[in-house]
DNA sequence: TATTGTTATACTCTATAACTATA
DNA sequence: TATAGTTATAGAGTATAACAATA
């Protein structure tokens, strides 16, 4: 088992997930809360459908994150055809973002503190070729 | 969000889960069945409290696992004290494990077959580094 | 007092199915 | 016909609290 990349990933995932959480608590988002502002800040207007796609998101899943998120005043949510729905940050939301962002990155940096020096560009390539495409 | 290492490694686990429970389902078995047979099998007698802090699963959601596997005859409980329990697995459980595995190590295999020649051994390093002590 | 195993329970995350309205 | 969004629901997976029995 010690030599599973399966089991080393999901371990490796789950405490990452852990530990990122807790420092996410005092902003209320959830990861995919994260990840769809992120996603809407990169590419405003974005339909929720297309999100969805980007994120791997059940698209079922995404109405009542958005509706969240545009409760709290977040996000904009824009008709762009009698369907689809175009997704902006607020100021609040950008603002919001960008405090979470910071802790973020912050926690991002530690995990690579955790990696030998020469090897993090090459692991981050390696995790990506694990799901991309 | 590319160059976040936590969101491609939630990404990563999460690809890899999903692909590992299809070969998975012919044999009933979830993911900490599955991982928790390994080590018993490699720790025969292994009590349910061990197993649970080497797994990292709750004592709590312990207790239905190892009731479920026994039911199925493919563990042994048996008293090492008042309170403990150790675990054997049985020769059908040896059997089931077995077949399993192969499919387990193909599957890794298979992973391992995804990332650059030479950098396997060092992201498995780098994995383990994120959640071992 | 601490530990083992257990039960009951709740919560989060995600998946599926069915529906509407629009394209 | 296919797509966007929605609702309701079900299933994993996991976490917490409390308890009895034992060390």
């Amino acid at each position: 088992m010690q030599n599973l990349l399966g089991y080393a990933l999901r371990r490796a995932s789950a405490a990452m997930m852990e530990s990122l959480l807790v420092r996410l608590a005092p902003f209320d988002l959830r990861s995919t809360d994260i990840s769809s502002l992120l996603m809407i800040e990169a590419n405003p207007g974005i339909t929720q459908s297309a999100l969805c796609r980007a994120l791997g998101i059940q698209r079922a899943n995404m109405a009542p994150l958005a509706a969240r998120l545009e409760a709290r005043s977040l996000i904009q949510r824009q008709k762009v055809d009698g369907r689809s729905h175009g997704l902006f940050l607020t100021d609040e939301g950008s603002e919001l973002l960008g405090k979470a962002k910071a802790v973020i990155d912050h926690h991002d940096r530690e995990l690579a503190a955790r990696l030998p020096e020469g090897s993090r560009a090459m692991f981050l390539d390696a995790l990506n070729a694990l799901w991309r495409a």
